[in-house]
DNA sequence: AATGAATGAGATTTCATTCAT
DNA sequence: CATGAATGAAATCTCATTCAT
């Protein structure tokens, strides 16, 4: 029942300040610029010790991209309001621009090899198994109180409504003067099409009416 | 004065011919593996000849990326139509998994740093602005046949529109198994709202009227 | 004063198990794949366990050849026919080819490094004065048996012996092909000489007369 | 017809050098302590400068055997005396004990790994059959002269002579006490059996009639 | 008797780049 | 216009060993 010993605990904890910190980093200096031999040194050990913890530099990567997710899903499990979880999941990769591009290119390294990466093929389709499943949630939600078409199928506008959170961040990131703000606005108004003329979801943050 | 022309045609059919490899490799063995070792001798060139051709591996690659761009771009120029463009884009894309996860990861790393890379930010940056014209450009024209609210702004549509098409991307290369026919619909629908009941622009290629 | 004997006999136990583990282990993989990582796992053992029964990585290679020759030695002990030591050496010799690697390879260490390896040196040393004893006394009585010439060296021609069995080995392992049984029956009629027509020695494992 | 470039003759004098100092080096500081940096270093050349003329170290290795393998070939080229071959090899190889166990021990590499290590098997078993070959002959030759038993395979006891070659040195190397000259005298007088009484073959180097 | 954690030293190899020719 | 040669810096990872518990 219990865990073998009392230092798994502590092991545990050490996973997660390692993850913890390299997501720090990878905003901090990029990910290109991430290295094993930089996190182990910022992490206050040698690289070996780091490798006990972690199979490879790949494997403490995806480690760290699923914290990140982990976070992501508390932040809007509870949030059944679209354009709320739109703005909570933009506004903190926002503050992480590194653990964005990250995720992008270790995301297109899986899809590109996907023989032979595949940890980061099974992570990533997990990943957005996951996140399909979460905003559909949300948008079936969206449809059952009336402020969207209940003949679209809920799955589909999620995998484009995550589309357009993985593709607007880039664009934000390359030009941070775009309004973020203005874009929910339109992209609410385009996903209510004609059925509410002031659905109060558009409006971020809102309290509805 | 003047260099002899000759040499300069040569140069310039050899730049294109690198670039052409270049991303037929990419697509072939993926953007991690790519080296400039490996372009070179594909090239049947010398790593040392190629660098007369490119001042570096990151320049070769950008340059790379902008020959993609122009050849998009003419195959875009010309439609109107919003869907036509998106199949379009994505047709062409589906074809390149390699190009679209280099693209992305050079874009994150000129993004997360715009300071060590003012080549990659300058790149990317005219690239979404180019292509948002393009994008604003077809909009513009959907609203004026008054298949689009005409009240939202048509160059925050085209960003949306460009990270649905980048986003979708990514997921479509993890699982191939998602119709992108189903989703373009779906977009189309909810991008038409509630001005026209079988508004033409979601049949994809449908001529209209 | 004394420790209690019940532990003692624990550890020895624990000690022949992991030497068994290791010699089987050495056949599977190769000696060059061989680690001690990977033997403390297959002991079910972690690494600092393992070393509480050995001093040192190099210890234990070194008993665990000489689990291997105490083996051997109990196998020709009782054999006063050279041609039926000589086959049975070889034979099981061929069953153990990572072990006969292993221990060529260590050898030509301690051979090469005496000052650094004094450990291994003193190993060797003794196995080869063993076993050139152990073939010293079948030689001589064959020569006493008339089966051989009588003015030459027992102790020379035993090592030859064991020269000739340790050098096919390896030609042996790099072609299997190799008849060994021919190799046998050339090499007790040319240790016969011309002292006996028909020298029952020489006549692999058959029947004389 | 001429190899491409003048270049090209400097870099095989470069090849030449570097697998001299390996061989060297092998001999003085034990193959087990040899490394690519050290090599790289001894040749006055970065690692990444060695691995532009070899292309990698296991490779550089082989290499360094096969050179030394055509010195030693074209030393009993001209030698038709059996004992004299074996004299003169032996004296070779026992002023390199580096080299020899470098051999032993990649040949029980090869032998073990005939999977991963097909380069090496590829190579020791070129080795052994050049050597047979060239051992077969002189083993003939003795035939000829009526100093052999011609009955016997010159090819299996060419084998035989190799392995007494290889394994004496071995067991010469852990104890340099071990006179050669003494061996040799019987290992001749087994192999002329009774043919002749004072076969001039077992006199090494003696001037024949 | 045995363990989890951590280390240090070093290994090979990759890769873009430089330079004289 | 192109090459062969050489480099430097760094990368990930291996492995036997140590130590406190």
């Amino acid at each position: 029942m219990s865990p073998p010993r009392g230092p798994y605990a502590k092991t545990a904890d050490i996973r997660e300040t390692v993850l913890d910190t390299t997501l720090r980093m990878v905003d901090e200096i990029g990910y290109e610029d991430l290295t094993f031999t930089a996190v182990a040194k910022e992490c206050g050990m040698s690289k070996a010790g780091l490798l006990y913890h972690f199979d490879s530099w790949h494997e403490l990567l995806l480690a760290a991209l699923e914290r990140r997710r982990n976070l992501d899903a508390d932040r809007i499990a509870n949030t059944p309001n679209l354009s709320d979880a739109f703005a909570l999941t933009f506004e903190h990769n926002s503050q992480v621009p590194g653990a964005v591009a990250l995720f992008t290119a270790m995301a297109g390294h899986a899809a590109a090899s996907p023989k032979t990466d595949s940890a980061g093929r099974q992570f990533f389709e997990r990943h957005y198994q996951e996140a399909t499943a979460e905003f559909t949630r949300i948008v079936s939600s969206e449809q059952e109180r009336g402020l969207m078409d209940p003949d679209v199928d809920p799955k589909t506008v999620a995998r484009i409504l995550l589309a357009v959170s993985d593709g607007l961040q880039i664009q934000w990131l390359l030009d941070p003067g775009i309004g973020m703000a203005e874009h929910f606005k339109v992209l609410g108004k385009l996903m209510a099409g004609g059925f509410r003329e002031n659905p109060p979801a558009v409006e971020i943050r809102a309290e509805p009416g």
